[in-house]
DNA sequence: CTGTTAGCGCGTTCAA
DNA sequence: TTGAACGCGCTAACAG
């Protein structure tokens, strides 16, 4: 409520010495930091951070645009952007697109409109489409960075961060592979577009390079949720040829792929073999527990938030994507088909 | 860049009808409403919402304080939170205590300064002990609404919207009797405080009432995750004597707790019967398919949100708490003691 | 229905 | 080292 003219009066200073004393305290003498101390105690002052912000001209927050809050692979993720973000002073917004269901013009408004310095684009692409578009002046919007997600045509200018998608999908169908199985299936999270379409990619190079089958029937399309892994994978089992391994997108898919072969009667891995991406915390514990690609969700944060706040800083950076390391991370969901 | 000074000079009209023409264009003349909408199209124009929120005096912005971003319950309460906040448009920014390790004087600065309109805590409670006391006068931080969490001493007086976790655990607990069960172990997150501690009350409650032990060897205290859930179990099992059946505080100790006991060499349920909390996406593929008490997770978002809603617009709100109903879900995680 | 005027609370000149 | 004065962009109040 009281505001730096309360406390000004109450100290018998100017508003411009309060301000100093809020922002430049060293500037003042110890006797005026002693009065305003007093008098910011006395009045019970805080700092109105709607004014400041408009006069500043900037907000403190970052929005952070996902498709979904309570993924645990991006809950790693806004771990790392937290710490970083706390440590340099930034608020978080987070806009969750429920997959992407969200209207792109509900968030336009926001990100032109001085609301946040900065934007992370987490494993998103899509809204800004649009947003981006509707803007006549494209330099108007604050500075944005990619995190987890591969370039698709309308983010590939910006930043990012991110493991080697391809690579990694690569040595997970060479695991595949190297254990014997012929037939593997893939299946994914919105095929040809970003991470989903990387991996897609990376699992056809690795099958083409042994000279394998990668027909339509092996590949399927969905979204990252364990509903349509277990969708998808039921499909899979009542074709004619089974796949003796898939390859899911992720590890919630994975993880409902393990499920439904079980449930049909069949055994992973004796049967069928799963291998999934992102080492989520359940996957290690899942029965079997689960092969997978880990990724460095934290580090992959905080890298993010750094290139972020750099960028905002006014440094520049080029476009050339931060590559962390991933991992095949070899549980029991996966071994050699069985000889029939 | 460009402002309604701007628009309105290009537009040959006042500042005022511009501002107008923003926030209640019915009241312009049609033709004064296609100059301003050509000239905002000429200039380029896009508010400055920090400027708005400034003049108003309100942000439009909620705070979410929850105890981890990628907890799949939460996710489900925050798609209610979301959906009403969007429709009555409220940004969210998201305070992500990181399980309460985060200090309360991070957070206080930013309750006393208008930066929030409203105050969301789902699942959190401590950190306003501190937050709270620390203030000079209680009237001056923005509305707050408890979510999924029980009355402790500091929130008391908060209203809050949750469901009945003393009678559901009472529910759990006589699942677990009625099928024969004599020693029954329950883990918690916290003791004695919270949801935590009511789920405990409930299960003591339940076995009083059938003359059952709960010795302190039954019952032991962790955090909500996974982790705690494996520790804590493999502690039980190494017991003189083993408990037959295990309640816990919420569904990823519980998924801890099953593989913990089917590492050890033992059958679930046959060997020891699990129940969980919250009825999370991966309960019903967990192997085997996991018993839970289910939360209706998004109508408590919306339920919280709209209580929220009612005291930022000013209605006057008892603090009785909101309770909405809780579900047991029987599945194949429990079953009767193996007769030995 | 529209224009004029004033000021939200803060940070930043410029002088003293 | 401190104070006086101004203005950020917008909206509210009051006239017209």
């Amino acid at each position: 409520m009281s505001s730096v003219k309360a406390v000004a009066k109450e100290a018998g200073v100017s508003t411009a010495t309060v301000s100093r004393f809020l922002n430049t305290p060293e500037l003042l003498t110890e006797k005026t930091r002693i009065k305003v101390t007093a008098a910011i105690k006395a009045t019970g002052y805080s700092m109105n951070s709607l004014a400041r912000n408009f006069r500043r001209g900037k907000s403190n927050t970052i929005v952070v645009v996902m498709p979904s809050i309570g993924v645990p692979h991006f809950g790693s993720v806004m771990k790392g952007i937290e710490t970083v973000a706390s440590e340099k002073g930034f608020s978080i917004m987070i806009i969750d697109t429920q997959f992407n269901t969200l209207p792109a013009d509900k968030m336009a408004g926001m990100f032109f409109s001085n609301q946040a310095d900065g934007i992370i684009l987490l494993g998103s692409s899509s809204p800004f489409k649009h947003a981006l578009s509707h803007a006549s002046s494209p330099e108007k919007h604050p500075p944005i960075i990619v995190s987890c997600e591969n370039a698709t045509p309308e983010i590939i200018d910006f930043p990012s961060v991110r493991i080697d998608n391809r690579a990694a999908s690569i040595a997970a169908t060479n695991h595949l592979i190297s254990l014997g199985h012929i037939r593997v299936a893939f299946i994914s999270g919105s095929l040809s577009t970003g991470v989903s379409g990387e991996r897609e990619s990376g699992y056809r190079l690795a099958m083409n390079e042994h000279n394998l089958d990668t027909c339509e029937d092996l590949i399927s399309d969905g979204n990252l949720t364990i509903e349509d892994g277990r969708r998808l994978t039921r499909r899979l089992l009542n074709q004619n040829q089974r796949p003796t391994a898939i390859l899911c997108a992720n590890d919630e898919m994975a993880l409902g792929a393990i499920y439904e072969i079980k449930n049909y009667g069949l055994k992973v891995p004796e049967d069928v073999s799963v291998i999934g991406f992102d080492d989520i915390r359940y996957a290690e514990i899942s029965d079997p527990p689960l092969t997978t690609i880990a990724q460095p969700g934290e580090e992959i944060g905080e890298k993010t938030m750094y290139q972020l706040c750099n960028v905002i800083e006014g440094s520049k950076i080029d476009s050339t994507p931060v590559i962390v390391p991933h991992q095949l991370i070899i549980r029991s969901s996966t071994a050699a088909p069985q000889t029939k």
